[in-house]
DNA sequence: TATACATGGATAA
DNA sequence: TATCCCTGTATAT
């Protein structure tokens, strides 16, 4: 599930996983051979999330040249990935790795949630494996499927496919990307900056707010499930335009995306619903893939349309133009 | 074997 | 608004 908390879930899988180790950095598919270059042999020693965009920042250590310190911005190189629609990120790896896993288009998931790297494995078999748990004989698995960027290290290996984005940039450049995104519910907004610019975003515009909450410039993370369901919660229809929407329940929808997007960082998975509104323990979702069906709160038949190219799901009863 | 589809986004028109 | 790109899976034929 390729939203911003998926994405946040790698960039921490990656610090587990791979931070402070020197990787074998390759493209068995071949499309991504000369960026694969560029990183190879670098020690990955930062890792950072912005809404659905991963960075992984690379230096060649060991410049015995007297270079500029370690962790100057201008040695760094960024890999830059971006899932888009169907791509997913996949490990696998030695006891320290938890077994495999995999991030991103749900159809690759290996287990039926997500895990970190750092938690244990499900089954019963990382028991046995105590002292010396990197001494465990570890098989570099044949790549599966178009692999654009295979990651090494010590304990695991990383396969990437069917991004839509996938390059090195330097820090510049990486900073460019990151300036054309708004605000990300899952990174720290102590002074309530991002709250306030999104606000101020979606109210200076009379673009339907179900349109604005999937600009990745005015909420970055956001994708077509959080996308229903925060507008749902907030009692909100997707066509409503923006300007007209008090500020207050705006407020609460970025603060709403906070915690349920923090709840999927945690999880794994998105769930909005209450539990005392679930009729099923599998009930996720009050609206997104629920048209025909009853609405949990109130039973009326929720509504699908297309809005800005992508399907919109809604109560016609819960949320309202007005 | 073919087609549709998916939790996204860039670019052209 | 339309078209294209990225890939694997489910379903239809």
């Amino acid at each position: 599930m390729p939203e911003g908390h998926s994405i946040h879930r790698l960039a921490a899988a990656f610090r587990d996983g791979f931070a402070g180790q020197r990787l074998a950095v390759t493209s068995p598919q071949g499309r991504f051979a000369d960026g694969a270059a560029l990183l190879d042999g670098a020690v990955l020693s930062r890792t950072q999330a912005w809404g659905k965009h991963l960075f992984l920042g690379f230096e060649h250590g060991g410049d015995e040249h007297g270079g500029t310190a370690p962790g100057a911005a201008q040695d760094i190189r960024w890999l830059h990935v971006h899932l888009g629609l169907y791509g997913a990120w996949t490990f696998a790896g030695d006891s320290e790795f938890a077994g495999p896993h995999a991030i991103g288009a749900p159809r690759v998931r290996i287990a039926e949630e997500e895990r970190a790297l750092s938690e244990p494995a499900p089954s019963g078999t990382s028991g046995a494996i105590l002292e010396g748990g990197a001494d465990r004989e570890w098989q570099v698995p044949e790549p599966r499927g178009q692999v654009r960027v295979r990651l090494v290290g010590e304990h695991g290996v990383a396969d990437l496919t069917g991004p839509t984005r996938c390059e090195v940039l330097d820090d510049q450049a990486r900073h460019a990307v990151v300036g054309r995104l708004g605000p990300d519910p899952l990174l720290p907004d102590a002074d309530g900056a991002g709250e306030a610019a999104m606000v101020a975003a979606i109210r200076g515009s009379r673009t339907p707010v179900g349109v604005a909450l999937m600009d990745q410039a005015v909420l970055a993370g956001v994708g077509n499930i959080y996308r229903a369901e925060l507008l749902f919660r907030a009692r909100l229809h997707p066509r409503r335009p923006g300007e007209g929407i008090a500020a207050r329940t705006l407020r609460a929808l970025w603060r709403d995306a906070v915690r349920l997007m923090a709840d999927g960082v945690a999880t794994g998975r998105i769930v909005t619903t209450d539990p005392a509104d679930r009729e099923v323990a599998e009930d996720s979702w009050y609206v997104y893939h629920r048209d025909g069906r009853p609405c949990l709160r109130c039973g009326t038949r929720v509504q699908v349309g297309d809005l800005a190219s992508r399907r919109v799901y809604w109560c016609p009863r819960c949320q309202r133009m007005r």
